[in-house]
DNA sequence: CAGCATCCATTCAGATACTG
DNA sequence: CAGTATCTGAATGGATGCTG
């Protein structure tokens, strides 16, 4: 009854892992620190656009109409900041810029997945 | 090389599955469904107190002592709201009311394990 | 092409004060 | 004990317009 431990234990494991015990948000949390990458609206659609392949700001806005380029450029900047991406300049004219996933962010592979299935649950 | 499929691809898989193919947030995404429930400041920390058991009101408060009691309503009536725990009255004086995770919430310990292990990541 | 600057409306967290 | 009501400041998100 109490030993619930996350079901396969190989990890230290939620919520009794030591460094689970804040009693306050913290920055050094590793859930926070997940959750801030993906946080903000059409942050989870551009990840999944990349995880697709490398894109350049023109195709990411052709594939998300109604993302605006103001909140888009936010959106990259913000998960460049987080290491989930990385910007490539091109020289010349006209301009190119690619965005890729960097392994950190291929890794959100698996986490995306986790909360599709949590969300995609009947009931 | 394209072959990504999320690893051990017994799921239909982000971010190829027909379902995934929205071009805007929307409410009925399960991974928009998922971060829904998780969404606010400390809420996290509400489902981990509850994934060590159920708890009333005020030890709640005593786990996290820098939530006020407004927050903590609002979390409480949200995570409810998303299907995530259930509350319940007892009758007489002084009132009481448990919240305890619903299967559902407690299927939640996954998905914050798979968070957890994103952020813990070293770079 | 790939963006940044500015402005505005909305949402949110926290503080304070009050009830069944 | 277990909340709700109200208010304020801060943080979004989106629209519009301008540049390297």
């Amino acid at each position: 009854m109490t030993s619930q431990t996350v079901g396969h234990g190989v990890r230290p494991g939620l919520p009794d892992d030591p460094r689970a015990a804040v009693a306050a948000p913290s920055p050094s949390c590793p859930v926070e620190i997940a959750l801030d990458a993906l946080r903000g609206r059409w942050t989870t659609l551009v990840v999944r656009e990349l995880l697709r392949g490398e894109r350049t700001f023109t195709e990411l806005r052709q594939a998300l109409p109604a993302l605006s380029d103001k909140v888009l450029s936010d959106r990259l900047a913000h998960l460049a900041g987080a290491g989930v991406l990385v910007r490539t300049r091109q020289a010349g004219w006209p301009p190119r810029t690619r965005y890729r996933l960097t392994p950190r962010g291929r890794r959100l592979g698996p986490v995306l997945q986790a909360l599709w299935d949590w969300g995609a649950e009947p009931e």
